[in-house]
DNA sequence: AAACGAGGCAACCGCGTCTGA
DNA sequence: GTCAGACGCGGTTGCCTCGTT
């Protein structure tokens, strides 16, 4: 039959997590990794449930989450996907290296939804209104999570493992490779998911590698391909690179209601068609409108900013390209 | 300095989907 | 094919901190 019943709620401690149970959770996962998280609490000797640990390792405890203020460019990028995605806070985490799910959702909750409604009322151009002379983004308070939580040490720029794998890194699922031939390292990795679709094989410690590499070869691919594409390049310089600005073009709000609606079993999660369409429509403007690579699209993009994110970290652009 | 209100964040809850028997 | 449990996700809540009076 199926499995075992789920952790009894009898005994469990809720609320806040103390140290303690942090550094227990912390080298538990660090020694038998992540999953199972069900029998995770009873092997750790932690009285908390499973979920509980799942979410405080996931939001909070895992080492590659980036912790600071969010950035204009990922506020931008947020918007962006938003606007395409809904509340799809996984997904849009996972186009944000180092943000997680839920601090992407209490950022829009209490950040950008009313900047956003603000923008609605008062009509456009008071972009900026929220931000200060710099241009980033001013909350009331300004702190750091580091503000917040001064046990928990973020690690520093340098230390700081330059991509997280967030749980919508699943999206990679969206990836389907017409010439598995063209593509070389992390695509090695690559696995047949049970949607139908492939997905990259995203096992800790090699998966953003993976990940981007997969990206930039088939970026390169593109490149290779179509003359236009070399203006895309010289909008991937590293040091200028925007989030934003990669996120430029108009492409239009998409129903996720609708999408979900089309949605069929094979190859379709309903963010997969999101992909898509969002791919399609961005490579039809970055390939001078032609067809020709669509394919391979859906995974580019969609990684892309996962890509262009990782590489504005310090040397995040060496470790992914140069192991 | 104290009280109050608002904002922000971590954590919980419930539901939908996936997976294994 | 069906069922039950595990997992993942989004919505919501409650506590803590900060700002204002």
């Amino acid at each position: 039959m199926g499995r075992s019943a789920c952790c009894a709620k009898e005994g469990l401690n809720k609320g806040a997590w103390t140290a303690h149970e942090d550094k227990v959770l912390s080298e538990y996962i660090k020694l038998h990794g992540e999953g199972r998280w069900r029998n995770l609490p009873k092997k750790a000797g932690l009285k908390r449930c499973g979920k509980s640990c799942r979410l405080r390792w996931l939001n909070y405890l895992r080492p590659d989450i980036k912790r600071g203020n969010i950035s204009p460019d990922e506020e931008e990028l947020i918007i962006r996907l938003h606007k395409l995605l809904g509340n799809r806070w996984s997904l849009i985490a996972g186009r944000l290296p180092g943000r997680t799910d839920n601090e992407i959702k209490n950022y829009w909750n209490t950040n950008l939804g009313k900047k956003i409604l603000d923008q609605q009322r008062q009509g456009s151009a008071s972009n900026l209104k929220h931000r200060n002379k710099n241009g980033e983004p001013v909350s009331k308070k300004a702190k750091t999570m580091e503000d917040m939580s001064p046990n928990m040490t973020s690690p520093s720029p340098s230390k700081m493992p330059p991509v997280v794998r967030t749980k919508a890194a699943k999206c990679t699922k969206v990836f389907i490779n017409p010439d598995p031939h063209k593509l070389p390292l992390g695509h090695q990795h690559c696995e047949e998911n049970n949607r139908g679709g492939l997905m990259l094989d995203r096992h800790a410690g090699d998966d953003h590698t993976n990940n981007g590499s997969s990206s930039l070869s088939s970026f390169s691919n593109i490149a290779d391909q179509e003359n236009s594409s070399s203006d895309f390049l010289v909008d991937f310089d590293m040091n200028e690179i925007s989030l934003a600005s990669l996120l430029n073009s108009d492409f239009p709000a998409i129903n996720c209601d609708n999408v979900d609606q089309n949605g069929d079993n094979s190859l379709s999660h309903s963010v997969d068609q999101t992909a898509q369409i969002f791919s399609e429509e961005m490579l039809q403007h970055l390939n001078g409108g032609s067809h020709d690579c669509v394919q391979v699209q859906p995974n580019l993009v969609l990684n892309f900013h996962s890509l262009t994110s990782f590489l504005d970290g310090d040397q995040g652009g060496e470790e992914w390209l140069g192991e």
